[in-house]
DNA sequence: CGCCTATTTGAAGAAACTCAATTTATGTGG
DNA sequence: CCACATAAATTGAGTTTCTTCAAATAGGCG
């Protein structure tokens, strides 16, 4: 169990909103030192989860947003037959509970695909903030509108594409995600196993494998379990946008 | 209340949001009628289109966010590839455009499935007056929150789902939803036709034709082109629900 | 009334799934 | 540090659901 943290090893994890190197992801404000203070006073750092650990459940009483700040997280949701659906892979900069600011607590589980780190944000104490700065309020309808935006994106994937396409277009949003992050665009290791990409993508882990063996003897990537390289994008982009037999 | 509008014609096209039949369902704020009225200062009503005709198109400059007052609206995206989605079907009391406050205009096309009327939100000022009034900020969150829950929940019944799960969960959801407006729960007439029906469910339309004259045969329904009968709900949801086939 | 579109129905085909088995990682206790 | 146990990933073969292609029927509107 990794989640005592000691008073020292939490001073040390404790560094502003401003000096964060995510902070033109989760947060880019353009606000005044003084906002980003009384931001600081919100959002609490530095918690730290093992993989495997949920962040939140479904169904547990809505209390706070989370920024990942180092590993990666799915969400995912369960319906009334049992049937579990990945709805997203959150990136360190990338914020999580979106989707619960009803009133019928948490949509989805949040659970951490590698030991990872977060920040805190109170949506109650959110709320009263956004009213004071606005440009923290506009930031927030953005961000939720974006989270829209990707999963209405996610729907178009999964109702209009093959199985190939639905690939090569995860592989390179996750290397676009990635360069965002300074890490590799070309060398990525997936932080998630092949089931979990599967079932994101609505397909079978066999599929998966598959087609992954596929674009590897098509020399568009290389492939060692998680360690996948990009080899060829214009191909894979190519691939991810209908391939060639579309002519419109 | 104060005080009254002086021509006729305003005083026809003009209503007051406190007034209308479906503040309820788009705007049910708990806000003094001192805010109502500024409300009402910001909400352009009355506007009214022809079937066919759009909204707003994919890529305009984003300024507001239209609640339907009458008839209905799809929404629908268009992939790099061409490939187009519908990402929901709006019945009155709903609010179309929250995918859109991002920096890069529309993010979908709305279009009118039938005559339909509407109110205009521009969002500059809805963001104005949402920091002044935080149970309208808190509105606004809140109905972006489960447009993000909606559009997961269709992920999951594209990624997951059978035809006939999908179908089914469809015409529960447009039950539920009529019924809400005051219209009968059984009696369906559905604003759009099967190919969108068969867009949106991720379908070909011979399979949703397939799929209701399927349901008719088992008595799940009456159906004569758009005008459906719900005949026994109980086994709809036992189809939307997976069938009988799962024992979990 | 006739054209155009929407819907329905049939038959054949394909993409992805399921089932089954093997190989490769991962992790734990001796 | 190695051997075993377990989980993840890959590969193969047969099956299924849904699609595509083709055609007939019904509806709506000028």
């Amino acid at each position: 169990m990794g989640e005592r943290i000691s008073t020292a090893r939490a001073a040390a994890l404790k560094s502003s909103c401003q000096e964060c190197s995510l902070s033109n992801l989760c947060l880019p404000l353009a606000v005044s030192s003084h906002d980003i203070d009384r931001l600081e006073d919100v959002v609490q750092q530095g918690q730290t989860i093992d993989r495997g650990k949920h962040v939140f459940r479904q169904n547990d009483p809505f209390r706070s947003c989370y920024a990942v700040r180092s590993g990666a997280v799915k969400t995912y949701i369960i319906s009334d037959s049992g049937e579990e659906q990945i709805t997203g892979f959150y990136l360190p900069g990338e914020i999580i509970g979106l989707d619960s600011m009803g009133p019928d607590g948490y949509s989805c589980s949040a659970k951490a695909l590698d030991r990872s780190s977060f920040c805190e944000i109170p949506f109650n104490r959110l709320e009263e903030l956004a009213t004071r700065i606005p440009s923290l309020q506009h930031h927030f309808f953005q961000l939720m509108s974006q989270e829209i935006k990707n999963s209405h994106n996610l729907s178009l994937l999964l109702s209009k594409n093959s199985a190939e396409e639905r690939i090569a277009t995860l592989l390179l949003s996750l290397s676009t995600r990635f360069s965002r992050r300074r890490l590799s665009s070309t060398e990525l290791i997936l932080p998630m196993p092949r089931h979990d990409i599967a079932n994101y993508l609505g397909l079978a882990v066999e599929t998966v494998s598959r087609v992954m063996t596929r674009f590897q003897r098509q020399g568009l990537i290389g492939s060692h379990g998680r360690e996948v390289s990009l080899k060829d994008i214009p191909a894979l982009k190519a691939v991810a946008h209908g391939g060639c037999q579309k002519d419109d």
